[in-house]
DNA sequence: CGCTAGATTGACTGGTCAGTCAGCCGAAAC
DNA sequence: GTTTCGGCTGACTGACCAGTCAATCTAGCG
């Protein structure tokens, strides 16, 4: 009937492996790791999945996409330049408030692995720096910017910038409390777009 | 006699375990690859090391100690706060242009590895982000930055940044010539001092 | 009931390496 | 010349684990 014809076991599998995989991390995690915290029989993992590898590829895509596609909706918005960003920035935080195991993930053992899967996934991660690029490209090109930084330079510094505080929750570096994850949204874009010396006359009018 | 009885082999397999490291990455690099790349024995890496990972963490605490004297040194000066960071930048892009292996080792397999050889590490890398904290403190306690920002906070964007603009070079991203190298010293912390949006008045005096 | 197909099981295999160890070699000591 | 000892050698071992596969189970169907 359906295409995908047992869905309950290979969401299971996939659900016990960001568990596991946030546990122990992705190389020390074994398979029957995988398999004993879904339930599920060592086999029936290479059932559903060619390779260990394929699983983390998989949740890594899946929600790589959303996190695009939701930059791509900023984008395009007619909100201003640090709305924009800080929609981008909320979007991410916002995952790792809800799923920060999924998010720790997709994080360690992706987009900060460039040797390993980050090489793997390299042009979905450059899709969405090059959409911050946008942004800050457009905010210039409108006189909202500076123009005497390159977007691509610029779309660097704020996800290095999230990514660092996103693992500084991770590894409990520092509290991720919500009410942390609300004030780092607003200060992080707040930061990138205003900078750490003062304004010299009074803050400027926040969007 | 000496203290360190036959430097000259020691140093040979570290400086092999460098090139093969960031070559293959830490994990896919075998102990054989060190001997060969080092044109030693196998047995030999043993005699004087006391596993693959003591190679790593002595290459590691090697260098950061560097950065972090480095660090704590601009810290000590009296030059501006805009100053003090970019002493720090400018320290660790050097670093990179001249040993980008070591340093691609350090930042790969260490600084952003949070998992295996970071959290080892966790106290040391903490260290330099406290110095570049107390710089950010201490010129708000100046009225030189602004106070609404926390500085511990400011130290993550900071170094959030630069590591990923070191990514970005290490693996090609972005060219990484002695143009770039300069051009990012200086941007890195006219962006982050000065931020993305324009100054109202003209650009403020330099230091 | 007999048949088929897909889901499920878990023991087993094959390959990979980190780390060991028994011994070799050359130079200094006597 | 012989002894000693630390640097040095590389074949070998033991552990680990991804991926395989033959067998079993279950459900639908005629």
């Amino acid at each position: 009937m359906s295409a995908t014809p047992a869905p309950d076991k290979r969401r299971a599998i996939l659900d016990a492996a960001i568990t596991v995989f946030a546990r122990q991390g992705f190389h020390s995690a074994r398979v029957s790791d995988v398999a004993a915290e879904a339930g599920v029989a060592y086999g029936l993992v290479y059932h559903y999945f060619d390779s260990k590898d394929q699983m983390l590829n998989e949740l890594f895509s899946e929600r790589w996409s959303l996190l695009l596609e939701a930059s791509q909706e900023m984008q395009r918005s007619d909100a201003s330049p640090r709305d924009k960003l800080r929609g981008v920035a909320s979007f991410i935080i916002e995952s790792y408030r809800h799923e920060p195991e999924l998010m720790k993930v997709i994080i360690v053992e992706v987009t900060r692995a460039a040797n390993s899967f980050g090489r793997t996934h390299l042009p979905e991660i450059r899709a969405a720096y090059d959409v911050v690029a946008e942004i800050v490209s457009d905010a210039q090109a409108a006189g909202e910017f500076r123009d005497d930084v390159d977007p691509d330079f610029a779309a660097m510094l704020f996800y290095g910038a999230i990514e660092q505080l996103l693992s500084g929750w991770i590894f409990d570096l520092v509290p991720g409390s919500d009410d942390a994850f609300e004030h780092a949204k607003q200060l992080v874009v707040e930061t990138i777009c205003g900078g750490l010396e003062p304004r010299p006359v009074g803050d400027r009018v926040a969007g």
